[in-house]
DNA sequence: GGCGTCGTTAACCCTTGCGTTATATAACCC
DNA sequence: GGGTTATATAACGCAAGGGTTAACGACGCC
């Protein structure tokens, strides 16, 4: 989760939610949108690699890079967790979403609007 | 999302999760894990709070801080998004999970093993 | 085998970001 | 009001991360 604290990483994954990709077209994507070099998306590919975000896959003298599913499990596993609890919070129906209410007796916009 | 980068400030979500908890808690539990001063903590809390990941409420003298859903909702939804292609991908049940194959002509060890 | 292409690695610089200590602001309590 | 507690900000140093250019390794083609 780390790795994906960088915009040009999550584009990267993004480019690669409908499949797998070549380097070289993911270096050019993200060099056209953020203005850096294709080394630099090279070394953004390594780190998404070594995160265990993408795997590499060698397809002659290209490189076949996909989104590791797992991965995105463990993302999303993880803020599934936090907002667990929230969602049985708002399952509760405003029963009190904002517990600072009753030390303030102030109405909270998440349960107002 | 940027903000979700760092360790520490993903233990404070974390520590947020059940509910709202004043900045002192925070500071205290984070300091003791990680090994950071107060002011630290403090920093990384308003990083989060202007990432619009948490949201930071008055009660006295303290600051409760807590967990904004519609900012994991975000993340979760980035995710996801990434994520539905893979989805559909296994529940057409290895019909080619990887595409190089067909390119390649060669066995997968995902589809093999 | 030589050449062009694809991609990664190396070496280096500069900015960003995190950490620290010291200090300010604000509320509570007596 | 003075002191204490709670939290944020200021000023600053240092390490890390990301960017660049240059060079290297690997594959494909003729």
């Amino acid at each position: 989760m780390d790795a994906l604290g960088d915009p040009v990483r999550r584009r990267l994954v993004e480019l690669l939610a409908d499949g797998s990709r070549p380097a070289g077209e993911l270096a050019a994507a993200v060099s056209a949108e953020f203005g850096i070099s294709q080394p630099a998306a090279s070394r953004h590919l390594r780190v998404l690699r070594e995160a265990g975000l993408l795997t590499a896959e060698a397809d002659g003298a290209r490189r076949l890079y996909a989104v590791r599913p797992e991965a995105l499990d463990e993302v999303q596993a993880w803020v599934g967790g936090v907002r667990r609890f929230w969602d049985q919070r708002l399952d509760a129906l405003g029963t009190e979403v904002a517990r600072g209410r009753r030390e303030r007796g102030g109405a909270d916009p998440a349960t107002a609007g």
